[in-house]
DNA sequence: CGGAGGACGTTATACGTAAAACCTAGGCGG
DNA sequence: CCGCCTAGGTTTTACGTATAACGTCCTCCG
């Protein structure tokens, strides 16, 4: 509180304390036992807090070398998902002393297209969404440790990749319609080429394909309720028979599907299954409660963190996808009779 | 790709055009107009991108004392909202040039319970919903730039606020609902402590209040589906005159209510008339859809940016809450017959 | 033809921190 | 009583950048 506006140095607490900034910084980052007084140390603590000090990270960042800042590149944070997959990141960022800043979609953010420019922070590391396929490039120029969330395993080029088990999700699913009886289907997906979309629709086919006298139609619409009414809408206005079953490739989805079932006079479960993906606050809002896979977005989070954690500290990533599970709810049924 | 593993510096650069490293930050800074040929300044740039040189932000930082970095408080990330009020704010940030760091909530990040460390950047200023409360104390100890969101003009102690309309917003909801002949009102509210739903609760009593004969029953409820819905179904269950509209402190438990009804075997608008506020994804996806006021929460995002860049560029920031609007849909229409 | 600028750079320095290298008593074993 | 160790510090340096202050030539005008 004396020397004027700026904010206080550690030279300024060496010299309250009447000390060297060297003792300050010894005592304050931990290092003294055995270099300096007890009587001392708590003598340069007090001028700390009375100062108000606060270490100058910009100065600590590069002196150290590291920031321990990594960035989290999402898609555009449209649902609670990616939300949760930033908070579990974060979680077990802020236990390792670390910080986590996001980039959010090459879209939308503004003319600076360059994560590295636009999160204006120096880092030591990035996990990455497939679904953020354009930043990619970007991202590989420099060589930064890098996780891929939701990401082929095979295509990564040797980057650790952290994957929730959807394939068993979407197994679960199968078996679960293919349980109550249903045979005719319709897939409706998400119009994003993303390596964790292809993988849905390939499990599914795949699993069809098992079961002979199935059908299966597949639709593509963006993932908002309006796009995914109208796609569905169209699809099942279709002639010869109906689709008993719906398998979306996500909540949102789904929730355009019952929009187009109740325009179509149609009743869920009664006339028509219908299936999502994710478990957002979405699927127990709307009637009847969503039949899903549930995605647990901050475990996914936190297993990226945990794996970056690992890449930076030279240790082997935990191994093992994410698991999933079926959430059976109200929105699936056995198929009326044909 | 020469001098090993190490990351490229402006001295690297340097030495690569055969130049001093003062020419090479004077050209990579743009402020070369007559210092420097437009030769030399080309050969600079070509090593520069041959050797993928990248400044080091945290040298440039501690150099120009300043990060072009904010800091953005805000509760969890539960809903689009906030999500939309990040991507507002990062959008202007990124044309300033200005990096924006989330800082989610004080529950559920960790152990690090101080914004500043846990945001492990060094920052120029700080946006700070007020519905993270308890980050504020911690907050007003820096004397960093604060912009304050939702927050009470009076009590902000001189920061600069930035606010939506809500006052019109519940003015807005009551004019349709008592306009529609509704008389008898159960306010659905969010039991969290902040100025934004006390001011809701604060316009809607007054606005009845100048209304003979209307009665209002107020019922508290954390911000979640299932709690929203058993709050609904006890207030509902109680006895005497039943209430024909709800009016919910948000869209979340406005679904809630619209199960209360279900359970209840009460039709929606028919029997009950339910309003929301947020405009989220969910009011579209239930059924009936519902009539809430939609706040932009990406416009609130990009004004609490502009006004901190005010802030910070000595400006007078622009005045003004932020307009809001209700948006009618199937969820409400005229009491049936008393 | 002398010197006053421009054009084109370079040298030197500071930002605040962490930590290696160094210093100085005092105590103590041999 | 010498040498060495240890406790308790201090001096010094480096991190990579931006920029103020300082040199050169070369040109051109009076």
């Amino acid at each position: 509180m004396a020397t004027g506006s700026t904010r206080p140095t550690s030279r300024d607490v060496a010299q309250a304390a009447g000390v060297s900034q060297a003792a300050v910084s010894l005592v304050l980052g931990d290092k003294w036992r055995g270099r300096v007084s007890e009587t001392t140390a708590e003598r340069v603590r007090q001028a700390a807090r009375e100062l108000g000090y606060r270490p100058n990270l910009a100065a600590r960042n590069l002196r150290l070398g590291h920031t321990r800042t990594v960035l989290l590149v999402v898609p555009a944070l449209t649902t609670e998902f990616f939300a949760g997959v930033y908070t579990g990141a974060a979680r077990i960022a802020a236990q390792h002393g670390f910080g986590v800043v996001l980039y959010p979609s090459p879209e939308g953010i503004g003319p600076a297209r360059d994560p590295f420019a636009s999160a204006q922070a120096a880092l030591d590391g990035v996990i990455a969404s497939s679904m953020a396929a354009d930043a990619l490039t970007a991202i590989r120029g420099d060589q930064l440790p890098l996780v891929m969330l939701d990401s082929d395993p095979a295509g990564s080029h040797g980057a650790t990749t952290v994957n929730l088990d959807i394939t068993d999700g979407i197994r679960q699913v199968t078996d679960h319609l293919l349980g109550l009886g249903h045979r005719r289907f319709l897939h409706l997906a998400a119009d994003i080429a993303s390596w964790t979309f292809e993988v849905r629709a390939h499990e599914l086919a795949a699993r069809l394909g098992d079961v002979p006298g199935t059908s299966l139609l597949t639709v593509r619409a963006p993932i908002s309720i309006d796009d995914a009414r109208t796609a569905t809408e169209t699809a099942l206005a279709a002639k010869g028979p109906r689709p008993t079953a719906i398998v979306c490739d996500d909540d949102k989805l789904a929730a355009g599907a019952y929009k187009a079932a109740r325009r179509l006079g149609l009743r869920i479960p009664d006339d028509l299954s219908v299936t999502g993906l994710d478990d957002l606050a979405l699927a127990t809002a709307i009637d009847p409660e969503l039949t899903t896979v549930r995605l647990d977005a901050e475990l996914f989070g936190e297993r990226g963190m945990q794996a970056l954690l690992a890449v930076l500290e030279g240790r082997e990533p935990q191994q093992g996808d994410i698991p999933v599970h079926l959430v059976v709810r109200g929105s699936t049924a056995p198929p009326s009779a044909p």
